[in-house]
RNA sequence: GGAGCCGUAGUUCAGCUUGGGUAGAACGCUAGCCUGUCACGCUAGAGGUCGCGAGUUCGAGUCUCGUCGGCUCCGCCA
């Protein structure tokens, strides 16, 4: 008998005899007479037992595995769960199998409102799955990943899997490393991500390449970091960034049709990077929030007002915020800002508002009335270092915007941002480092500046951004062997480490670009989390470990030996 | 590498401010009763190295230091 699942039984199948097979969910013995929540992955469904026929019914724990035959019936009236897709019906058994018995467990899988801590989650990871919620994340995920792969199929894309035993080159993250045993000394490096294989398939001949690459990177976990994290990766030959914007736009309208049900609108905006720093602080500001920064550096310059002025003086800058309405705000309101910008070194925020046409507040003096709306906020910050003073705006931005309800959390609004710089200064050392990566392409107008002024060159580079979060990089690349030696010794690399590539590049190597998007992330915004853990059937915890299996762990000495490894103890802290 | 919060029954948490009695609650668990429950109900019961180590003290779950683990943020992460 073909096997029925739980959630998907409705009035339709009244009277139809049924096989189910899952877990106890819930179980309300009630003497003559024991209700069972059986749960499967598609959900839950009532099973009615009367003991008397059906003896290990009064038997059952929550957990156990259970085969079940019986037949669906219409719930007596009144009686139905509207919380269940099921819960029109229930399934009156006439036969009951224990395929499987499950001891007391940890935690409930049960009670989704009793959420156990995420150390406990992570530690029974089986469980932690089980819970509806978590299921339908995984589900979801399945979803996002097999739309994308027919979409990249019909448009002529190809998956091809490239090394996770790859090498290690000099720039971007650390590297984990895997050592050699033949060859001992010697290391493999786990891929950062599929940039230079990708590439290199171009140059095959392949065209048209994608694939949900694994990328794994030895750096300090976040709530939006994993060491392993997976990237929609795409490369495509002959194309220009319109074809590679196309082709994500279209990527995202058919994801956001299919799982929300809601239209997004393509194309998506673009913006460059210079225009939104400077109205919104931000190279990845949130569009539902229409609230943007204004700078008013000049009228501080000589002013009375000596903090701004001194600032001012040093070559910073003031940037503002004005919240229509926001003048209504109490003083305590207002006050708790001071908390958003103090993690970005500022005491708090200054202001002047306009009520009953009159200006006040400690910025009131410094501002001209006329300029002000009835109702009207101005929030003020200034500093001598623009980055941080945009970052704090930014977060000021966010919150306003939120506080103020112009934010449509339901809504998805993606936009791309263009014209990057290729290069940025180090805030550390000074060096010149590369603000993608050193295989992008920098703008045919901007060739000119590259050794002399390499700051003021922009890329062939483009962001994309849903909802405030980046979601991932594009590029047109450097095909040119000539071209990518001078990025190479730019950013202060020796061409010599990527001499197989650059032969690659020698080999004709057609034009090309493409992205990596981060998969996660993007299944995270369709989950409505914050965190990608709970989008990673397995994730790490934030000092990197797995603690289902105890993971990293100690290995046998023979095991080191073979690969010629000694471990050398820690140092101790001295203490005094 | 740095900062903050947290660690007490199986689970979620209270107790810590101001050191002092047998360390509590809810859920879960065990036994019993119950024929329309759906967070079923009722009765009884079991369950604790207070993360680990050191120190202060007559006395530490409570104070101090260290350490391990979890989470958040900065650095870092093209």
């Amino acid at each position: 008998m073909e096997r029925s699942y739980c959630g998907e039984l409705t009035l339709e199948h009244v009277d139809e005899p049924v096989r189910l097979c899952g877990w106890v969910h819930r179980i309300r013995d009630l003497g003559g007479m024991v209700f069972i929540h059986m749960r499967d992955r598609s959900g839950l469904i009532q099973v009615v037992c009367d003991p008397k026929k059906i003896k290990e019914a009064r038997d059952l724990h929550a957990e156990d595995v259970v085969e079940i035959r019986g037949t669906v019936t219409a719930r007596p009236p009144g009686q139905a769960d509207e919380r269940l897709t099921s819960g029109a019906v229930e399934v009156g058994a006439d036969q009951l199998t224990v395929l499987n018995r499950a001891k007391d467990l940890p935690f409930s899988v049960e009670r989704e409102e009793l959420l156990p801590s995420e150390e406990m989650r992570l530690r029974y990871r089986y469980l932690d799955l089980r819970r509806p919620s978590m299921s339908q994340i995984m589900g979801l995920r399945h979803r996002l990943m097999q739309l994308g792969r027919n979409y990249l199929a019909e448009h002529g894309y190809w998956e091809v899997e490239t090394p996770i035993l790859a090498k290690s080159t000099p720039e971007g993250a650390r590297d984990f490393l895997v050592p050699s045993r033949n060859l001992k000394g010697k290391f493999y490096a786990l891929p950062q991500s599929p940039q230079l294989y990708k590439q290199i398939l171009m140059v095959s001949g392949i065209d048209r390449y994608f694939q949900w690459a694994r990328c794994l990177r030895d750096e300090d976990l976040r709530a939006d970091r994993q060491p392993e994290h997976t990237q929609v990766d795409i490369e495509a030959s002959f194309v220009t960034e319109e074809d590679i914007q196309k082709l994500v736009e279209g990527l995202f309208h058919l994801w956001v049709k299919e799982i929300k049900h809601q239209f997004l609108e393509i194309p998506f905006p673009r913006m460059t990077y210079k225009e939104v720093m400077e109205r919104f602080g931000t190279d990845k500001p949130d569009l539902r929030n229409p609230l943007e920064v204004t700078t008013i550096t000049e009228r501080f310059k000589g002013s009375e007002f000596r903090i701004f002025a001194e600032i001012v003086d040093k070559g910073g800058i003031v940037r503002a915020l004005r919240l229509e309405g926001g003048a209504g705000w109490s003083r305590k309101e207002i006050d708790s800002l001071d908390e958003e910008v103090k993690p970005f070194g500022f005491p708090g925020v200054v202001w002047a508002r306009k009520q009953d046409g009159k200006l006040s507040g400690p910025l009131s003096k410094f501002m001209n009335i006329h300029e002000f709306k009835e109702g009207e906020l101005e929030l003020a910050l200034a500093g001598t270092d623009p980055r941080l003073v945009n970052q704090a705006m930014s977060r000021l931005r966010d919150v306003c915007g939120r506080r103020m309800g112009l934010v449509n959390e339901d809504k998805m609004f993606a936009l791309w941002i263009t014209d990057f710089p290729l290069f940025e200064r180090d805030e550390e050392t000074g060096e010149i480092v590369p603000s993608h990566h050193i295989f992008t392409s920098p703008q045919a107008q901007d060739l000119r500046y590259l050794e002399q002024e390499p700051l003021k060159v922009r890329g062939r580079l483009f962001d994309v951004v849903l909802n405030g979060i980046e979601l991932g990089s594009g590029s047109i690349r450097c095909h040119n062997r000539q071209l990518q030696e001078r990025l190479l010794r730019i950013a202060g690399i020796d061409p010599a480490q990527f001499e197989f590539f650059l032969e690659a590049l020698d080999a004709g190597a057609p034009p090309h670009g493409g992205i990596g998007m981060g998969f996660d992330r993007i299944v995270a915004i369709f989950a409505g989390l914050d965190s990608i853990r709970d989008t990673i059937a397995f994730p790490k915890t934030t000092s990197g470990q797995g603690l289902m299996e105890g993971q990293p762990a100690k290995v046998a000495k023979d095991q080191l030996e073979e690969l010629g490894i000694r471990i050398v103890p820690k140092r101790r802290k001295k203490n005094d």
